[in-house]
RNA sequence: GUGGGCGUAGCUCAGCCGGCAGAGCACUGGGUUGUGGCCCCAGAGGUCGCGGGUUCAAGUCCCGUCGCUCACCCCA
């Protein structure tokens, strides 16, 4: 027996997994706020999903998918990413019956096999938007400014960079050209690039061996190759993020990996991390949803890797005190001391009491480290009199309070030292 | 898939040229008949990753192996 967590997963513990929910749930409500609602999405798919949805030639389909057959002999693959499932999904289901665009959210783990490191893990988190049937570059400015307000809200500084990709009409053309240069140039490429330069030639844009990047300097760009609508949509969708002050990096050598995107991508990056500096990313993928067997549908999304967010570093306020802790001193205190706890979280608030009988100090102190604001005091004096002593524990000061009047006395304690 | 670094207490690590397995933090109890944080005392906690070899003697040296980690590739 291996009592250790499979390779590239990890376990999150507190009190890390209460920083980790806090920025979910704020990242959750802001999207919200622009109107996405959350899809729920199984972890794994029919392996077609993502061969068809992603492109067969990516590496993501290629080498780093969790694929299994299952006992009815059907080749299903733990989700790589989570755009080709909504999509899925949204022709399932027939989404846009009910009127177009449609706007989704989702959050879950994703799985690629990939040798792991800093930023990188076979199961990571990932949470990301999806807005649905808009062709305009207004949709993607939306989907740049809310996935920058997302940052902007934890204090995370990132890097934007936009650029387009294309379409059918204008990015084989440009892909022609690029192969044809990088032909041209051979010799100076490393050897995982000139069988790139022919099988998928944008992806030597992104290679950083020495050799490459200088004749990667002097490619050309899909920008002097983009059609009409392709270079409109770029400059409007440019204006945009001028017109609410949103800085951005022009990038004609950014390109994704996954072959669904058309026209936008884009990515945030933090220029304090590493290798894996890329936060956050998305684009458009006008003909995923067809490519899937659906309608025509153009649409547009990003998706946050939430371990880079943690990485990163986001804000966290500090934790303040609040809550009960129940002292019971001496045995017979011990059944009033469970009762009062129950009637505090009855009330809605955060209450403890000690489970090992331990000594008074040994309470005192669990009541210290749970980071509560008040304690309350029973023992045998508590008991005859019938009140409570009351603890305010970063003041160090004590109360009185009788027994009918201990809630009512909480509250507005707790109102006080709360504000 | 390729290359580097590291595996000793729950955590972070020390352990010299081979000679009784340690510290700090955390944890438990006590110093205070019923009171936390600071301090003092005590305690509990170990397959020195695993297997083999050399040696009177191995955490330490050698070989193998597994794991973790970082970088490349790729990507969130």
């Amino acid at each position: 027996m291996d009592v250790k967590a499979p390779k590239g997963t990890a376990d999150i513990l507190p009190p890390d997994s209460e920083d980790w929910r806090r920025v979910v749930e704020k990242g959750t409500a802001l999207f919200r706020t622009y109107g996405y609602r959350e899809i729920m999405l199984p972890v794994m798919e029919h392996t077609e999903v993502f061969a068809r949805g992603i492109g067969q030639g990516t590496d993501i389909v290629q080498k780093e998918m969790f694929t299994f057959t299952d006992k009815g002999g059907r080749s299903l693959t733990l989700r790589p990413e989570a755009t080709a499932g909504v999509a899925r999904a949204f022709i399932q289901h027939r989404l846009d019956a009910a009127g177009l665009p449609v706007k989704l959210y989702y959050r879950g783990p994703m799985f690629r096999h990939e040798r792991p490191q800093a930023g990188r893990y076979r199961q990571f988190r990932q949470l990301g938007v999806e807005l649905i049937g808009s062709p305009y570059p207004a949709a993607d400015a939306e989907v740049i400014v809310l996935c920058a307000g997302f940052f902007s809200g934890l204090e995370i500084e990132t890097d934007l960079a936009i650029n387009s990709v294309g379409d059918d009409e204008c990015r084989p053309a440009y892909v022609e050209a690029l192969r044809k240069y990088l032909g041209r140039h051979e010799g100076k490429l490393c050897g995982d690039c000139r069988r790139r330069a022919v099988e998928n030639p944008l992806r030597v844009l992104d290679c950083k061996v020495e050799g490459c990047a200088e004749v990667i300097a002097a490619a050309p760009t899909i920008e002097d190759y983009l059609c009409g609508p392709c270079r409109e949509h770029q400059g409007e969708l440019e204006d945009l993020l001028r017109a609410v002050s949103l800085p951005f990096r022009r990038d004609g050598r950014l390109v994704r990996g996954l072959d669904y995107y058309t026209r936008t991508v884009f990515e945030f990056q933090d220029p304090k991390l590493g290798g894996q500096n890329a936060l956050a990313a998305g684009g458009r993928y006008d003909n995923l949803v067809k490519e899937l067997g659906g309608k025509p549908t153009p649409a547009t999304g990003f998706s946050i890797g939430m371990e880079r967010v943690m990485l990163a570093g986001p804000r966290q306020e500090g934790r303040s005190e609040d809550g009960v802790f129940v002292v019971a001193i001496g045995e017979t205190a011990r059944g009033k001391a469970f009762l009062t706890a129950q009637g505090l979280r009855g009330a809605g608030i955060r209450a403890d009491l000690d489970h090992l009988r331990r000594s008074p100090k040994a309470q005192m102190r669990e009541a210290d480290r749970g980071g509560f604001a008040f304690s309350v005091i029973i023992g045998e004096d508590e008991l005859a009199g019938g009140y409570y002593t009351l603890r305010n524990m970063s003041a160090a000061t004590q109360e009185r309070v009788e027994e009918a009047e201990l809630l009512e006395t909480l509250r507005r304690r707790l109102d006080e030292s709360g504000a």
